[in-house]
DNA sequence: TATTGTTATACTCTATAACTATA
DNA sequence: TATAGTTATAGAGTATAACAATA
């Protein structure tokens, strides 16, 4: 574990890690593949993308969200073929939320697409940045699960 | 300039790449300082001090925002203290938009605090994990501002 | 005539409060 | 009595259309 509060070239890679992250994030956000969706709506699509299956209150508190939005999201999104609803099987007060073969096509163009855009900021480095790069990505993806 | 369209290892890169910068970003979103703000009028901030002072017109580009809202978000930065307008020197149209040093600070510390959370995740890693993390900063900046 | 910024108005997203059904 | 979800309503943020002032 390092120690931050010592070395100077620490703080500001850590600040140089924000920086970047939060711009480059904002780019990638606006690669968009299907623009009538919402940015809550697409985040619920990867909850269920990574768990399944979750019911309207789990994936409230997920996305942080109140209740009621949540109702709201979750009908649009079956409006529109992404999501369906069954009954829970031990709890009929609740109802599970599924994801439709159409969504998870979705959810992958979304990901090609934003993944397009990346290496063609990544065309713009040299060999020596790209091998940077490369060999700090899994470490920013386990960072990121922390 | 690196190849991506051959090799796998390149493409998984990039892929995790992509989901890192994302999740990160919205961890550390949620890291604000002044819930009284919003996204975009924190953007606008940003903006500013990235670029000194600029017109509202300008502001709406960069933040991808149409005029009339842009009209409304700096009205608020500067009922709050934030922003001064003042009138162009030469276009008599136009009007000029510089953040005040209430602004600065609030900036500072809203990066302070999302320093200080990035730093404690890095924690998690060892020695050799925030080194390759520490190497690759730079380069994940370059690549924000290609 | 084109451009900058504003006003008036409507739409989208989310929240709170009150309600229904089930546990 | 408590919990899951819904309905009704209000507030925040942004968009479009129409307008005023200046180039």
């Amino acid at each position: 574990m390092p120690d931050l509060t010592t070395h100077g070239d620490d703080e500001a890679a850590v600040n140089a890690l924000r920086s970047a992250v939060m711009r480059l994030s904002r780019r990638l956000k606006h690669q968009r593949v299907d623009e009538s969706l919402s940015p809550t709506e697409m985040s619920v699509l990867g909850t269920l993308a990574r768990c399944g299956t979750a019911t309207p209150g789990e994936l409230a508190r997920k996305e942080h969200v109140q209740p009621p939005s949540m109702t709201r999201i979750v009908a649009l999104l079956e409006s529109k073929g992404l999501v369906k609803l069954e009954p829970h099987p031990e709890d009929r007060r609740q109802k599970v939320v599924t994801q439709t073969e159409r969504a998870e096509a979705m959810l992958e163009e979304s990901r090609r697409k934003r993944n397009a855009f990346l290496a063609s900021l990544v065309e713009g480095l040299d060999e020596e940045e790209w091998a940077k790069l490369r060999a700090a990505a899994p470490v920013l993806e386990k960072l990121a699960h922390l």
